[in-house]
DNA sequence: CGATAGGTGCCAATTTTTTGGCATGGTTCG
DNA sequence: CGAACCATGCCAAAAAATTGGCACCTATCG
């Protein structure tokens, strides 16, 4: 029931505050300029610190940049499937006990949950998949 | 398949750095004292530095403590289970577009999961029994 | 009792983060 | 062309986080 520790403990990303707040903007809208960051983000600075803080999490490597005729567009450098895997092993350990099963009864007890029963269907299937792929 | 966003957008949890790191640890800990999360914050700064990190934490509300002798047991203030539950609707919204499905995909499909077919079958149950429920 | 070990509280210095100002360069359009 | 607009680069001030020093208190033990 409670499995393995994780191998490299992930717990803390190493993001500051507003960083943080930058990147999961970003990983929200996949790609984005510096304005749209902006607008997703509640209670926001100005537009140029946001500018400030994606040339430095560009040159800690977190992100980059393509321009796009004069401006530039800017996305995670890690893909956002495998930050959420990341987040996801944070959590189970940090929360969890590292317990699979736990967390997804977390998931799907939630109480604002409406799942749907087609979801909860897929949901089945899914299961049943990984069952008779017997891992 | 892509469900509503959250009420109170919990992206950003509002703790710096060490501050998460320290919730981190508390929360995996259940309870501990300065000395024992120190242990479990990999490259640590010093024994005193945390316990000024506490007594912030503990005078914003997050944290609280007790005594134990002469010493003092910290705890989170906020239970584990309602933390967790927070800490996945914000993963939920970020990293999943808020579709159950994918994040339980995710949890899944880890390629470290080694999970047992026992945990399985208790992850049907709890699916039928959901069903059953008819949420 | 006196010395030692292991706590706590308070506090100030340092480091990091966060912020916005300003100069500059390209595009568009009348 | 030249004015307005929007973008970037660079930079320094301000604020917040992080750290460690020091004094003191209490329990333990020889």
């Amino acid at each position: 029931m409670v499995r393995k520790a994780r191998s490299r403990d992930g717990g803390t990303d190493g993001f500051s505050r507003r960083e943080r707040e930058i990147m999961d903007a970003l990983y929200k809208l996949g790609k984005a300029t510096a304005a749209q960051i902006l607008e997703q983000i509640p209670d926001p600075p100005t537009y140029t610190a946001i500018r400030t803080q994606l040339t430095i999490l560009e040159k800690k490597g977190h992100v980059r940049h393509k321009s796009d005729g004069t401006r530039y567009i800017y996305e995670p450098s890690v893909a956002r499937e495998q930050m959420g895997r990341r987040a996801i092993d944070s959590l189970l350990s940090t929360f969890f006990d590292n317990s699979v099963e736990r967390a997804v009864a977390a998931l799907i007890t939630r109480d604002d949950a409406d799942i749907s029963a087609d979801e909860l269907e897929s949901l089945s299937r899914l299961i049943e998949k990984a069952k008779r792929e017997g891992r």
